[in-house]
DNA sequence: CTTTTATTTTGATTAAAGTCAATAAAAATA
DNA sequence: TATTTTTATTGACTTTAATCAAAATAAAAG
């Protein structure tokens, strides 16, 4: 189901000191240049790892904060859901990348966390995180940095549901796709979405029928090629005009 | 032109040891229970206050991330601008929250955060921050929280764009306003508010218009008392229900 | 205090996206 | 493999909010 150039390059070097840190800590630790007895401390952090099949729960709204989880490999989104059945979809996580953040602040996650495929996450606990980001500021430091993305990253996406049409809205979503999906070794042109139209209408304050007329509309001005979740994206840089001069970082 | 039953009580503590870290730091400190000597700790931290006048920046997009801003007194916005003119409010900001939170990733500011009235805030060096948290872990865990916390109302105004009419959307800020007025000790159903229908249209992904025309329906329904800026809620239990159920915590 | 500028309200019209419905295609299950 | 279920597409129509425009009000500047 994954697009086949995927480099495990990245991870080698924590793939040698640690069996679990491999890639599930590539976010967290790698741009940091620990040295190998910072790593071994690491190692310690993340010794459980979790595997989730596809539609299953990694964590759900209300129950105890007790770790965060890097993606390991998969591929899962977060939702918020209301007692009145509204939904939204807060995001899709690949690998590399880091979740639960949002339960930090009441102890309690926000959102439920659902694999879309087959998935692994290594389990941090996070108060040993923090423990040891104590010894090792330039860890620390990482960490703040990641937590601040996210934040850049959610504003980006109320620009887009704050002042984006539907147009722009997916070929902002696909641009971000397809910049995720390269720098893991990806084709950046050519790649099987996870989600269905109903999660990426979600994502993107739409019913799913708008998101498949858009579809539809970026296929007949053939910007993209559209088979069910495979898309090409046969024009880049028409489909960046799409969006209006918009940093697709969102 | 804020409203009257104001109370600096709950600042009091912070006050009597460190002449800044009087308010501003209210968010930060009062909750974990520092001794003494911590507090003497973040005195030095907290050194530099600024004041800025109505329609002054605070800090620009682009420019280097230094510190975080405590709001001492006041009111801000905080806008992310994109070339095409896009402009989208991510935030308005009052006494004892904390900006820049966004800055900490690229270091460097990823928005506009400017004064919607005469405000006063206290500079918080980050780097010295992070320094200081090192040797107290509940300082640390507390700003962990602040950061997760951003990101928690950051998902609830997603779930409000997204998902929910200009009426819903109005209900659910005026709640929001509301609740945050009656935590400083303001009033809860009457108060004033500090920015534009265009300013609280960017923010709620709606035209000036539209805010205005949802304004006038409240209104007519005899939910709301409007004049210009000043805002009475006649019945906030029918409020609620406008927004359906959803939590007003974003 | 008067003039100018900015903000707000309201109406008429247009554009965009939502809803309802039917069909087709794909995926999952028996 | 056949059947059921889920997912996706497309059309017709409705609702919602945006746009355009004018007037009224409030705030700022001279």
């Amino acid at each position: 189901m994954l697009p086949e150039r995927f480099s495990t390059k990245d991870f080698d070097v924590a793939q040698i000191r640690s069996s679990c840190s491999s890639c599930s800590l590539r976010e967290l630790c790698l741009p940091v240049g620990l040295n190998d007895e910072e790593v071994e401390s690491l190692g310690e952090v993340v010794a459980h790892k979790r595997k989730i099949l596809r539609g299953g729960y990694l964590h759900r709204t209300g129950t105890k904060f007790q770790a965060l989880y890097a993606v390991k490999s998969g591929f899962l989104k977060t939702c918020v859901l209301e007692e009145d059945g509204r939904q939204q979809v807060t995001g899709f996580h690949m690998t590399g990348e880091l979740l639960g953040l949002d339960a930090i602040s009441a102890d309690m996650h926000t959102c439920d966390a659902i694999a879309l495929e087959d998935s692994e996450v290594c389990e941090i606990p996070f108060s040993k995180l923090e423990d040891i980001s104590r010894t090792i500021p330039s860890l620390m430091h990482r960490f703040h940095k990641i937590m601040s993305r996210e934040i850049v990253r959610d504003h980006g996406v109320m620009l887009l549901l704050g002042s984006m049409k539907a147009e722009e809205r997916l070929a902002s979503f696909l641009l971000n796709m397809s910049r995720r999906f390269a720098i893991r070794g990806y084709s950046e042109t050519d790649f099987n979405l996870r989600m269905t139209r109903e999660e990426i209408g979600s994502y993107l304050g739409l019913k799913l029928e708008t998101v498949s007329r858009a579809f539809s509309k970026l296929q007949e001005e053939a910007i993209i090629s559209v088979n069910n979740k495979h898309i090409q994206i046969l024009d880049l840089e028409r489909l960046k005009l799409k969006m209006g001069n918009i940093s697709c970082s969102t």
